[in-house]
DNA sequence: CCGCATCCCCAAAGATACTG
DNA sequence: CAGTATCTTTGGGGATGCGG
C-alpha cells in the first residue's frame, strides 16, 4: 500500500511499511532467521516472483530488513531483518495470539511446516514466560520451553514431558481435553501453566 | 484479501480475516466504541463510501464486529467489535508500539485527532501498568492513567500531573528531552515511569 | 540453478454520482 | 443517513524470459 493513509496515527503508520499482502508473512519467515529468495518463495505459496521481488525492495527500503552477501566460499545472498524489522515480533506473535483463536484443528495429514513447534510454544508461553523446564513432542518434532524460553530439540532436565499429535495437543489448548496426550513428570505444573497460558478460547461465530 | 493464503498458520489465519487495506483501521476506531457509519467515514479520510461498505460487510461475517440498532428513539444503526473483535486491542497497540518507532514529531498545527491522547497513553503504558496516579495535560487533551488504567478527563489525587505540547510529548519520549514539559508533583516517579515504558526508539533508516 | 524483470489479465481499491 | 451503482486506476497472480 504506497498509498498513504493521510493520518497521523502510529497505527496507520504501521500498516503503511508492513500492511500490504504478504509483507507480514515475509517478516514472519525472517523471524526464523535469514533466509535467500528462493527459500522464501518456497516457504510462501503462491507469491509469485514479481510480487516477493517488490515486497522485499519496498521492505529493505522501509529499513525492515537488509539484503546480504555470504561471505564467497557460498555465493549466496541472503535476506535478514533489521533491528527495527526484528521489533515487529510481537506484533506477529499478537496476530498469531489472535488468528489461533478461530483456527481449526490440524488435520492428521502434513499441513504443518517443518519446525512449527517452536513457533507455536512462543506464541502460546511467550506472553506468560512460565518457570520451570518442559519438553514437548508433538507429532515428530521435539521442542523445549525452559523458563519461558524456547529452543528447538530436547530439553535438558524436563520437570514435565508431554507428547502428543498434534491434533490432540490442539484439544487439549482449545478445550482441556486430555485424550491422547501422554504426560511425564510434574503433571500439576503443566495444568498450572496451561491455565496462565489460558487465551485460546475459539469463541468464534465464522 | 479474500484470497487465501493457503497456510496453516495462525498469522496467515489471521491476516485473510484483518490483512486487507483499512480493515485494522476500522477495528480501531471501534475499539474505542461503537460508531455509526458516517463518523466511520470522517475517521478514515480518503476510505470511499463503496470500500467502508465492503469492509464492514467483511469483517460482519468474520465475526469480528456486528451491526446493531439503536432502540427507537434514536433512529440509528451503530456497528461494534463482538467480543471476538475487542481481543484485537492487542495486536492494534503493538501495531502502534512499532509505529511510533518510525513516526515523525507531530506538527504543532492540528494534525491531532480529538482524543488521541488516551490512546496514546494506552499504547505506551500499558504494557508497564505503572503503579501511580498521573494526569497529563497535551496540547488541549487531558487525560488520565491511575494504575496503569488509561481514563479520559483529570485524575483524581494525581501524584503527578505533566503539562506540555504534543511536540515537547513527542521529544520527551523519544530522546528525554524535558524542554517544554511541566512538571507537578513526585518527578522522580514519573521518571521511574518512563525508563520502564522506555520501547520508542525512533531508531530508524527510512 | 538463483535472482529477479517483463508482460498480460483480472480483481480490488479510488473517486464520484446517485438513491431508498 | 446509509449505503449502492458505475467508472477508472492500481496492484496482485501467473507465466515466461534472461543475465550471472
Amino acid at each position: 500500500m504506497p498509498k498513504h493513509y493521510e493520518q497521523y496515527c502510529p497505527v496507520a503508520h504501521a500498516l503503511e511499511r508492513v500492511g500490504e499482502r504478504w509483507s507480514l508473512l515475509i517478516v514472519r519467515e525472517l523471524l526464523k532467521g535469514p533466509k535467500r529468495y528462493t527459500d522464501l518463495s518456497a516457504a510462501l505459496p503462491g507469491i509469485g516472483t514479481n510480487v516477493l521481488a517488490a515486497r522485499l525492495k519496498d521492505l529493505e527500503a522501509a529499513g525492515v530488513l537488509a539484503k546480504r552477501r555470504l561471505p564467497p566460499p557460498a555465493p549466496a545472498q541472503v535476506y535478514e531483518l533489521t533491528a527495527y524489522g526484528l521489533a515487529l515480533k510481537n506484533v506477529v506473535r499478537e496476530l498469531a495470539r489472535w488468528g489461533l483463536q478461530s483456527m481449526p484443528a490440524p488435520g492428521n495429514d502434513d499441513q504443518l511446516a517443518p519446525g512449527w513447534l517452536p513457533d507455536a510454544l512462543d506464541t502460546l508461553f511467550a506472553p506468560v514466560a512460565p518457570e520451570g523446564s518442559f519438553e514437548f513432542r508433538i507429532g515428530d518434532e521435539v521442542a523445549a520451553l525452559v523458563d519461558g524460553e524456547v529452543a528447538p530439540g530436547p530439553a535438558e532436565h524436563p520437570d514435565v514431558v508431554l507428547e502428543a499429535t498434534p491434533a490432540a495437543f490442539y484439544f487439549l489448548f482449545t478445550e482441556r481435553r486430555w485424550d491422547g496426550v501422554e504426560v511425564e513428570g510434574d503433571r500439576e505444573l503443566l495444568e498450572r501453566v496451561l491455565d496462565a497460558a489460558a487465551p485460546v478460547d475459539a469463541t468464534v461465530a465464522a
